[in-house]
DNA sequence: TCGATTATTGCCCGAACGACAATAATATTA
DNA sequence: TAATATTATTGTCGTTCGGGCAATAATCGA
């Protein structure tokens, strides 16, 4: 029996809950699919799926079965495609996923030049500050803040994600500069939400955690908007460095100190990460974008 | 083309070296395997093998491409192991390895009852102070000082591993019982050996650690013997808790407190964990055994 | 209740794989 | 260096396995 076969009939059957419809994605008529499913039953000494003649539910040790053969089949597809793509040219599909502000501002742009330099590879881009899992095949590339899950995932630090206040300079000529991280809650602030959350300014005094954040007067998702905000002199703003550097170059925006530093979360030093899996390192068109991606970001 | 099959001719073909002596192990020709690893190859676009007409050798890719389908076939052998075990009484042989000290006193003996319990169960038992790789499928079970390594593997936390001071009463009488940790240095020490070395005498003051070991007069990595010598009154011991109760009920070996605690290592909560991986719990010899250990211990 | 859809079974054919023998090449030994 | 034996490959044949097609049985929906 071809066993291999099976998995890819059954998983199929499984997948959409019909002998005929997974024929037809095989061209070849369900009678095989039938048959080899039922070798594969056999041989495994249980039944996979509950039929009746008109339709088909997968059983319980079916189902685990079938989450099971996932990890095979994916494995083995990844394994064929690192030999066969062997000392070729990068090309072919490669689906990156990114923060989404840092996906605007720096991804796309440094895309594009990777796009120049390898021309037969397709990308696909999703940007989304939800973390999808790496590990289920959706993603080759994925640009997170945090750190490795796993030991199969390799994880790259690409640069630091630190948030810094800033603030433009007539906003500071007309509300005075603070000069203590106290004095910051009689100002305006400007507050990017991150999936978890919004992002309080927060403070260690004395090993213990302060909120000092100041009266919003923004909010939102969307971190250019913010931005403009900021340069409006609208209120005071923290962001990740590497999303106000432009700014701060064209002096729209000032960086501000304190004493005291100030960070949006309890853990500061969560850098920006290219996260992938280790094994497929050796795919020409991971390998290549991987290399690109960390000469340019770090 | 019957890739599995492929698959493990191949597999075989680089483990032993041979088409000869691979093609034994499966009862055919050689000249099958020799056929069906060229479908792979040609299948694959790319060179598996380096064949002379007397000797095999592999390339750089056959090798990666060796090592990866090793995952593939293990993972398939288990998921149909899980299958066809499904809601069967446990039965088979069941590999676990152990710490050395905790396999002799605490495993070794409960098992004695798991074979009364499970008569069909066969057990291959392996005590190594070695960390052993428990992902190469050399072993279901893993009794093991320390974390889980990662999320696809399960820990459960069976007992502490505090390790604790004692002496003998003798001993005791002799030398005095010491007040302080500082009062150690001038007794006598008997010091377990572990694979990453022995086991000093630590201590926390002002945040900083101390090292208030005495002077050695006995260095193993054989606790029974080693608790041999604390009995008789040879010096002062630690060791973990649960390898001293025996002695300590019996009125051989007198527990030491001290204000300040002392450690052999400087994370002194590595318990002892039951490790497994996830997915193969529902293989009933497994299951069987993790719930067994598990009421047994904690 | 009737009709259509769907899974299964029977039969035939082609392709794939194993068995066996023969061949070519190379490592080992004299 | 030459002879021998071992080893991988190739050719040929027969069996088995899986696909194609048609017929059948069972069930869902109207």
């Amino acid at each position: 029996m071809d066993q291999l076969r099976a998995l890819r009939y059954f998983s199929k059957v499984v997948q959409l809950g019909s002998f005929t419809q997974a024929a037809a994605e095989f061209s070849v008529p369900p009678s095989s699919l039938s048959r080899r499913v039922a070798d594969l039953e056999k041989h495994l000494g249980a039944d996979l799926l509950k039929r009746s003649t008109r339709s088909v539910q997968v059983t319980e040790i079916g189902e685990i079965y079938f989450q099971q053969i996932q990890d095979v089949l994916r494995l083995l597809a990844h394994s064929d495609e690192t030999v066969r793509s062997y000392q070729a040219k990068p090309m072919g599909q490669l689906r990156i996923t990114s923060l989404v502000g840092f996906g605007e501002q720096r991804l796309l742009p440094a895309l594009e030049d990777f796009k120049a330099q390898y021309p037969d590879v397709v990308l696909d881009v999703r940007l989304s500050d939800e973390l999808t899992s790496l590990s289920r095949d959706d993603v080759d590339l994925a640009i997170r803040g945090g750190y490795a899950p796993n030991e199969r995932v390799q994880a790259i630090r690409l640069m630091s994600n630190e948030f810094i206040p800033v603030a433009a300079p007539a906003y500071l000529a007309e509300m005075g500069v603070p000069q203590s991280v106290l004095e910051l809650q009689e100002h305006k602030g400007i507050y990017f939400r991150t999936p978890r959350g919004p992002t309080p300014w927060l403070c260690q005094v004395d090993g213990e955690w302060r909120d000092v954040s100041a009266p919003a007067v923004a909010i939102s998702n969307n971190g250019a908007w913010l931005a403009e905000q900021a340069v409006r002199g609208r209120g005071i703003m923290m962001a990740p460095r590497w999303a106000l550097a432009a700014y701060i170059d064209r002096g729209e925006l000032l960086e501000l100190s304190f004493d005291t530093t100030l960070s949006v979360n309890q853990n500061p030093e969560l850098a920006i990460h290219l996260i992938y899996q280790k094994q497929r390192y050796l795919v020409p068109k991971i390998k290549a974008a991987v290399d690109f991606l960390v000469e340019r970001f770090r």
